[in-house]
DNA sequence: TAGCAACTTGAGGTCCCCCTCAGGTTCGCG
DNA sequence: CGCGAACCTGAGGGGGACCTCAAGTTGCTA
């Protein structure tokens, strides 16, 4: 096992990962890998080179995009508006959800809040019950709203966001119904 | 072409539908059609003697569930409470797809309204159809919600009725949330 | 620039599901 | 009964996706 890789090694590893996040954001979590070689202009076997399984190749490209919600997490928890925190950390969620379709999978199967695919993913979980916390304590957000809904509420959202096949519109509607459901007048 | 089925060959069409409709419910419409065979004690050629393919089998399966729908759908049109009857509607609709998971993916591919799987279900849409429009017209549903938003919902509810796997509580939750959002106060 | 380790290749084994059909079995009529 | 039509059987061909590995190629170092 060398320490660095070698020059075209690295390049088709690149290459791999590129491939990866298209197609997984395209077609979600279990598309073929075949695909994902195909795209990369490299063999199968160079594939199963550099990522023994398909678990390996999404370990390396879910993070990157998990690591976002990190900077939604944070925003929302600063916002002056714990209600507007909330839901523009839900529309930033679901947003990237709706961009990348292995995102979406990742989180449904996975929900914020528990251990994740990624490390990643559980610290985002802690500062996620933090938002629903604080809008909570604000009085602005139900007051029996738990994590648990939070959970179901992304269940819901993913189903609908890959049913709506790009047109944010249709799922933004729905997320402001069940928000007028949530949010306390 | 035979007038009349042969005696066992009646018998083994009648295990093919009750395995059918077992195997469907448990893993959805998907599920292989070899398990189906192997359940009614009967080998793979003869399931194919019967049905010619999947959607031959489902066509018996689906419609006598989705005709359940129908009485739902009446009783809630003659509901003193527009309110109750909608929201009694959605309930037992909902109950029904986390009792039969094949009901679920088919009204969910194929959202109440639409062109149905069979002609059952298209029959049945027009009376949905009326059930939001009565309760819209009572002025407890918001003015806003139409069909489309119906199919929304029943996408969003899909995910969460599976992923709750058996719990109807954590369904239940999650409509009472929505049906918050959607009543008109 | 020679030579070896590092890397790539793609045919092919495995698995699971689809569906078919030639040959054997059973029903039920006459 | 006995015979023909109706029916059943399950091996097997086809396809898609997974993953492996022996043989060939290429980058890099000395």
């Amino acid at each position: 096992m060398p320490r660095t890789l070698r020059a075209d090694a690295a390049r088709n590893r690149d290459r791999l990962l590129a491939a990866a996040r298209e197609l997984f954001a395209e077609q979600g979590v279990d598309a073929p890998l075949e695909e994902v070689a195909r795209r990369a202009g490299v063999s199968i076997g160079t594939l199963y080179n550099h990522f023994p399984n398909r678990g390996a190749l999404l370990d390396q490209v879910l993070p990157e995009r998990l690591a976002e919600l990190d900077v939604l997490a944070a925003a929302a928890l600063v916002d002056a508006d714990p209600w507007h925190g909330f839901t523009a950390f839900l529309d930033g969620m679901f947003a990237m959800q709706a961009r990348d379709r292995a995102v979406n999978e990742a989180v449904t199967r996975n929900p914020v809040g528990a251990v994740g695919v990624a490390a990643e993913c559980g610290r985002a979980g802690g500062v996620v019950e933090s938002i629903v916390a604080r809008a909570r304590g604000a009085g602005v957000l139900r007051a029996d709203f738990g994590p648990a809904d939070l959970a179901t509420l992304i269940w819901a959202m993913s189903t609908v966001i890959t049913m709506s096949a790009g047109d944010d519109a249709v799922w933004r509607r729905h997320l402001g119904f069940v928000l007028d459901g949530l949010r306390v007048r």
